[in-house]
DNA sequence: ACAGCAGTCTACTGATACAATAGACTTAAA
DNA sequence: TTTAAGTCTATTGTATCAGTAGACTGCTGT
């Protein structure tokens, strides 16, 4: 399961790719049409900032607007910002790799199993751009 | 990802399923050689019990063993139990599923993409059976 | 019958991560 | 220079995860 705190990132994401070329969008406006804590909002938002998803301007007419073309970010790559691992096992994460302690992975049926979910879930959401969450 | 629990649960039916047909198995040897705490092994098994998934016998020789042939248990069946939903949103969860508040499924570009996933690794956790994950 | 083995059940505890909130600070536009 | 807006620090409540303790029940062999 998605955290909350990435189902967030990704309905803003949705918002602010449908906005995209629009100039900067306040944060309350986010909050209020999408029904997110907009404190918790904020601390999101900043996130994906810092990890080159969205840009920001300060004051007057400020607010977030998506960093390059919604069509060129991947759902896999915001997810990996706010929401960590896609894999569901560490030792067959590929951005959050962890080793098994007690078992070998060339033997291992699980993580053989677990690598293929994860190959699958990747091709989808590799694919899938910001671009594909506007409404309608 | 899954939870210590549920990695647990896969790591003692793989056991198991590697003892299939030979008799009950004492918790302690799981315990042991999967090196699970075992209070914590106790609660596992007796979910998966109650699941239908292992049976038990109480007393001197007693133990835990698997219900059925392994190749017809599913990993989805056992990390359902154990584990809840495979789905990563609760709006496209099979099993554990709940209406999304704030948007519409038949437009939501977001439920779709989860479900496109949801549907990968459905395909194969539901093949997948508990008879792969024996060791070697 | 009973001794001891092994699973069952109830209850609790500590740690961690999730979710959310408060308030002071910085920057930029009018 | 006032006001609008994002930024930062810090704290809090809550739930889930992970693990522990100990008493109880049922089975088997002697």
């Amino acid at each position: 399961m998605l955290s909350k705190k990435t189902q967030y990132a990704l309905k803003a994401l949705g918002y602010l790719a449908g906005k995209y070329g629009q100039g900067p969008v306040l944060i309350s406006e986010i909050s209020i049409e999408k029904k997110i804590p907009i404190k918790f909002l904020e601390t999101i938002l900043l996130e994906l900032k810092q990890a080159n998803i969205l840009e920001s301007k300060k004051g007057k007419g400020g607010g977030y607007y998506i960093a390059e073309n919604p069509k060129k970010i991947s759902l896999a790559r915001a997810i990996r910002v706010v929401g960590g691992p896609i894999a569901l096992l560490p030792c067959v994460s590929l951005n959050f790799y962890e080793k098994c302690l007690d078992c070998d992975e060339a033997t291992c049926g699980l993580n053989k199993a677990m690598a293929l979910t994860r190959d699958a879930t990747l091709k989808i959401l590799e694919k899938k751009t910001l671009a594909e969450l506007i409404d309608g």
